[in-house]
DNA sequence: CAGCCTGTGAAAACCCTGTGAACACGTCGT
DNA sequence: ACGACGTGTTCACAGGGTTTTCACAGGCTG
């Protein structure tokens, strides 16, 4: 299943108004987050924002070009860093490459090229990254674990397959959303879905099955006739009770995938 | 995990004997180990080199340029990748740099600088790679130690071979998280996994086999159907039931590399 | 009430994993 | 150089879990 990438932070010191003009609109299209600074900017300014990738053009911020480019590349090991200069020796550029930045371009420079270093760097970056799974998702008394595959309520395994798991996860990152049939297809099995196909039918069957044997005070997936389904913890159906006096106290019983939702999955 | 040579080791595809000549000379002041190549080499060459990076001049593999570049970054994702050509256009460069190389630098180019480029490429593919330090690393009666590239159970070693002490390495430092084939292959073998390879399931067999033989009464590598293996001391299956099944007495089985790499990390 | 949509149960087809063994390769000792 | 040995890779098959398909029953909409 394709995920959406989380998107890529960035921090753009550099005055030049007319780059910044045609970079920002390409990086509005490509979907990035950024911000633009005039200036030199506090190293631990600098971590808070939890940056991607920084780009850089010395001359903004000199006197203390080197010292900045050393600290931050210090500070922030896991930062991509890309310097962009109007004129610059070979000397200059290896020097700046040795202090730690990661790419070294020349203005003038076409913003796709500039984007597409960016990128590199910033991939180059993830790849190393820990797995930094999704965090746990908890709707109900439902706990969804990316890094387990597998759903548990009251810290008991659902026992849930691959694609069951999948399932669960495409609708409750939905955020409450109603999704449709072939929507859902489309994210969990990765094709699209041929006409008169109730496997989406069939795997919501048996997922309800397996959250209301684990769970069987709650409400998960709801039926929208003509439509589709949409995830949400209802408390749901209360003759069944006895067991869980207080369901008022639960805050956000819908889903709330604020967590970026990458799942690790590299289906070939 | 694969091994990050002290030395950074690098392939060069190029015929341009003039640049060869001083960039070979920089790089043997600069303590590199390399080989230059005239033409494509095949991909599972590439792999058995072990390389840390790769320059190569597009123009030298024509007509396969970019199909050359797709195959190389698809199937080494750690190697750094270094492109470098006479003349190319805008567009050129950023497809180049989305295929997957990492730097893209035009000749003439300074040798000085384009070493410069590939130590910032290693540095940073190095970056990321291990950040799973050494240190024992205990669970359930299974100690497993990086500095012998060994398992103890009982204080027997468990004679592991290299991959067998790598695969179980990979899995108990994933902290409990289910890995999949796909992940586990790349970080073992340090390559991405042709289809349908099987390796991963025959050195599962393997270790499991050993560990038994060690350590009779726990499991330890958990397979989850369709996903991957996890890692998880787990009393195992005590013919002896009788008593409800409560997990509450075992405390800790699941390993924590993190709280044991505090230990004795040496980072040198 | 008719027509389409959804829930359900079970059988069949499919794919995944465990397993044993043959095969390829490099190392080391004789 | 030769052969035994340890290691890693590939293959085919068996068993079983998973996914798909199918037919029918029950609901919802117009």
């Amino acid at each position: 299943m394709t995920v959406s990438p989380a998107k890529p932070r960035l921090a753009v010191i550099d005055t030049d108004s007319g780059f910044l003009k045609v970079l920002t609109r390409r990086l509005d299209a490509a979907g990035w987050e950024y911000r633009v600074f005039s200036g030199p900017v506090p190293a631990d300014e600098l971590v808070a924002m939890k940056l991607s990738a920084l780009l850089i053009d010395l001359r903004v911020v000199e006197p203390i070009g080197w010292e900045f480019l050393e600290r931050a590349a210090g500070m922030l090991p896991d930062l991509g860093l890309v310097v962009i200069t109007q004129d610059a020796t070979v000397a200059q550029r290896v020097r700046g490459l040795r202090l730690g930045a990661d790419d070294w371009v020349s203005k003038p420079a076409h913003p796709e090229e500039v984007i597409a270093r960016l990128e590199s760097v910033v991939r180059r970056r993830r790849r190393g990254e820990q797995r930094t799974d999704v965090g746990p998702l908890v709707a109900g008394d439902l706990e969804i674990r990316p890094d387990q595959f597998e759903a548990f309520a009251a810290g008991q395994a659902v026992g849930l397959t691959r694609r069951e798991y999948e399932l669960l996860s495409v609708l409750a990152n939905a955020g409450g959303r109603v999704l449709e049939r072939d929507d859902i297809y489309q994210r969990v099995w990765g094709y699209a879905m041929a006409h008169g196909d109730r496997s989406v039918d069939v795997f919501v069957r048996k997922l309800r099955s397996k959250l209301r044997q684990h769970s069987p005070s709650w409400e998960y997936i709801h039926t929208h006739f003509g439509v589709g389904y949409r995830f949400e913890a209802d408390p749901g159906p209360d003759e069944a009770e006895a067991t869980e006096p207080s369901e008022a106290d639960v805050a956000s019983t819908t889903a709330t995938p604020e967590a970026a939702n990458v799942a690790a999955s590299s289906t070939s």
